[in-house]
DNA sequence: GTGAAAGCGCTAACAA
DNA sequence: TTGTTAGCGCTTTCAC
């Protein structure tokens, strides 16, 4: 990489003479302005990032701790965060804490070094399970904000991005109802995550709310054997007509198991997901689902702390953002 | 964050004393020693990692590239990089050109302004497409190493890892001739994709080599309504009983639709994919598939990379690593 | 055993 | 209009 020294002892001036004239400085004439630009436009001249986030002590870096890229809705999140930090011309570091709050405390530790002026963070499931939060505060003592989403701890005071987990599964299971379905399922494969915790109280509290109504649920374990679960679960629980499911490949199966079982979807059995689009394809019916606008929550997020950080000196109170779900009906229910 | 300066002055000793003492250096008193430590600790000192960076002109960070995050296969392999890269101490800035090349050449000249050590990419499909390789190798001489992986551009001299894509479906196809199915097609949702081509040959390959089959391919474009498209594609091409697809999706839709047409899978259809364990798990019978250990080639890139970076000096040659697929047998075929 | 000084690449206040 | 200088945080050579 060529740098201003260089430039400027080829062509006999100093350093601030170049630095002025690449960045279109009044003071610099207008001759020396002109060959400065075509000597850095032939040396392909980039002004050395490092040494820009040393000078203004600003990286114009986020870092982004995500529990699990394999996760579809995760990886769209991440993916507007990126867009949208782009647009301002941020870079992303991310880090993948693999659901570990060791890995998490790591990450976190390691970019609070200079590398990044803030962050954006899924908290962890094992962190939300030992309900650990010492780690964030530390972190925002220490100057660096924080954007927590989707699965954030409540007791941090930091800008969030939440969905409204609770009404998207109630109003699902309303809609089952009004179906005239009659055993209406919940099965959940979040269930040690605070949003999982929310997705169940919201079907709780739909069924609770309806005599001749109680609640069925089927919690998995994420990396058990679905398939065999979920046609156990049918088999037990003879005559479920209705299925709301807290992810979207336990509602893909569902489908597949109903199907598979004899059962006609929807006539027989509905079925409701959280699930992005493409996902929601794969099932023939396609799945009826909560659609959750996973990058609108990262370009949310990404907004958050952008105008955080752009305006560190005032003292803004924390928000708390809901981005609402939409229900979007496909075929696998009635109405 | 505090500085050795801010350390130094408290303890009334110089700047480079701190330094040497927190490096271990055998030049301070051991009494000197003990005494900044404990104050470093107190402080939780850590090293500014731009400063760092700039003293020793590198970041001991990657730059990575990805064509889609959404596509399950890439998001594993950054899942692969990601650890990998952590395993050496690196950290990794992650780009998103999503197919485009003109996002593609804009994020390479970006991060080519000394953030990042070098890169690790997978070719956007319309720099595939357009065949433009010139911003690779404007990289590569500014003496940014790059590692290319999955969609790769040959004409670049560059370290490599690549999947087995030709003998891949050929093997595969080979294997539904075995079963004695007799009209076996091939599906793909990603023909403009060097991969998406290798893959289809190896298809057509092996039905070449047998007489009495002919190659019947049904090409998708990603975003249009597949399981419309496998349906006429199964209704235009009566008894088809065997299918290669190149991507998951259509796999999964094959089946699932397959099913819906009222043909036993296996026993009338035989149906072999590209996929991952977590989506060759959402059809009933699960899904035959060409694994492509996406971790272990997010880890051989990461590992070609580093070892470049830290051999700079030494002029090695170009490698390209070709990780072997394997052939998962599930219940979608019948051997 | 400790400190002063230079230098990585850049910007900006100040001097000429 | 142009140049000199200091300084961002750190390491390292060379004096003391």
């Amino acid at each position: 990489m060529v740098t201003l020294k260089q430039l400027a002892k080829e062509l006999n001036v100093s350093i601030s003479t170049v630095s002025k004239a690449l960045n279109n400085s009044e003071e610099i004439g207008e001759e020396t302005v002109k060959r400065v630009k075509e000597l850095a436009q032939l040396y392909n001249y980039k002004p050395n990032k490092v040494a820009l986030s040393l000078k203004q002590n600003k990286t114009k870096t986020i870092g982004v701790i995500i529990p699990d890229i394999l996760n579809h809705f995760l990886a769209k999140v991440l993916f507007g965060i990126e867009r949208e930090a782009a647009l301002h011309g941020y870079n992303i570091i991310t880090c993948i804490s693999n659901e570990s709050l060791e890995k998490e405390k790591e990450s976190l530790q390691l970019l609070a070094n200079g590398s990044v002026d803030g962050f954006i963070l899924s908290v962890a499931k094992e962190t939300q399970i030992k309900n650990e939060v010492d780690h964030f505060k530390k972190t925002i003592s220490e100057g660096l904000p924080i954007v927590m989403f989707d699965r954030v701890a409540h007791d941090v005071m930091c800008d969030k991005v939440i969905v409204d987990d609770f009404d998207a599964t109630y109003n699902a299971t309303l809609s089952l109802i009004e179906e005239k379905r009659k055993k209406i399922a919940f099965i959940s494969n979040i269930e040690e995550l605070s949003v999982g915790k929310l997705r169940e109280r919201g079907y709780i509290k739909a069924i609770l709310e309806h005599t001749a109504y109680e609640p069925i649920v089927l919690k998995m374990n994420r990396n058990k054997d679905s398939q065999q679960k979920i046609k156990s679960f049918f088999k037990k629980n003879k005559d479920i007509d209705g299925v709301v499911s807290a992810d979207s490949s336990s509602a893909i199966i569902a489908i597949n198991m109903a199907i598979k079982l004899g059962l006609k979807v929807p006539k027989d059995i509905s079925v409701i997901g959280f699930s992005s689009k493409s996902v929601s394809n794969l099932s023939i019916p396609r799945l009826t689902a909560i659609r959750q606008h996973a990058k609108v929550i990262g370009a949310n997020a990404a907004q958050l702390l952008i105008n955080r950080m752009q305006n560190m000196s005032e003292n803004i109170d924390v928000k708390t953002k809901i981005v609402k779900t939409s229900f979007v009906k496909r075929k696998s229910t009635l109405r």
